[in-house]
DNA sequence: GCCACTGTTAGCAT
DNA sequence: CATGCTAACAGTGG
């Protein structure tokens, strides 16, 4: 479930707990966990904690040494802290020990699709992942988040989901913000007028920085790395709202899949894209 | 019990 | 290259 805000919280919540802090050991209780570098990963050992940072959907780790673990939470990874005597559930995929032992750091994941890397070096060079991600939606300008819609002919909710064009949105996020700026999932990105777009660049800040501010949104298994659940779902206008009232206009909220993703819109506020009309082909 | 559904995205097909 | 599905996994809810 984490997506930008969610990760962003939790990057707020490790920082002050792990920065200074210097690694005692690391335990890989899912070997797949590790995507690359799994020997780096022992060599963390003895390396203090330089700094928590986001990138899009990433959580990066930087220790000493130029070394930095890179986790991806996909749709149910979390971090808790828990004393290194409390019992390990199940879904326990890692733990980081520290020398002053005053707790563990441990990340679980039901799911098992998160992954991690130790990278050496730049991570943005380092890894595929990273280099190949778009820019940060809260800091794209609108004049390239304009270029970066209109180059492309696929659906506008589709475009907001491609990490490699903006790096961050997720499915719930791509939906509010469509509906704030009064934008039909299906239309065509490269059909967006100047106007929708310059509507859709505030909406986008508007409701990322509102997610933020209310440490994300938990629907079902989401907390941060305290164990807290977001507030921001009482803030969703359409996502999770299917067949309540607009509210808008009160028309019931519709939800469709849209290139494998439920989306969730209001019919009315959000009209659908007109459909072309069809080209003439014997045009004499 | 069975089936449908889930917030991501890599990988493959077109 | 761009774009569109689906599978990967495990749990939950009807």
């Amino acid at each position: 479930m984490p997506e930008l805000p969610e990760v962003e919280t939790i990057v707020r919540k490790l920082a002050p707990a792990v920065i200074g802090r210097t690694i005692a050991g690391i335990e890989l209780l899912y070997r797949p966990l590790v995507r690359t570098g799994r020997k780096a990963l022992a060599g963390l050992r003895g390396r203090r904690v330089l700094g928590v940072r986001r990138r899009g959907k990433l959580l990066l780790i930087e220790c000493q040494g130029g070394r930095t673990l890179v986790f991806h939470l996909k749709m149910t990874g979390q971090f808790l802290f828990a004393g290194e005597t409390d019992p390990r559930d199940k879904h326990t995929r890692l733990v980081v020990r520290f020398e002053d032992g005053t707790n563990e750091l441990r990340f679980r994941d039901v799911r098992k699709f998160g992954f991690l890397l130790c990278l050496e070096g730049e991570p943005e060079t380092a890894s595929r992942e990273l280099a190949g991600l778009g820019p940060e939606p809260l800091l794209v300008g609108q004049d390239e988040f304009a270029r970066i819609l209109k180059a492309r002919k696929g659906r506008i909710k589709s475009v907001l989901l491609d990490q490699r064009r903006l790096a961050g949105i997720g499915n719930i996020y791509a939906d509010e913000m469509l509906f704030d700026a009064r934008i039909h999932p299906e239309r065509p990105a490269s059909s967006l007028t100047n106007t929708s777009i310059a509507r859709l660049h505030d909406s986008m800040n508007k409701i990322l920085t509102a997610a933020i501010a209310s440490s994300g949104s938990t629907l079902r298994n989401y907390r941060d790395a305290e164990g807290n659940e977001g507030r921001f779902q009482d803030s969703h206008k359409v996502y999770d709202r299917t067949g309540e009232p607009c509210v808008r206009c009160g028309t019931p909220v519709r939800m469709k899949r849209i290139g494998g993703r439920s989306s969730h819109y209001c019919p009315r506020c959000q009209p659908a894209p007109r459909r072309r009309k069809a080209p003439c082909i014997p045009c004499p």
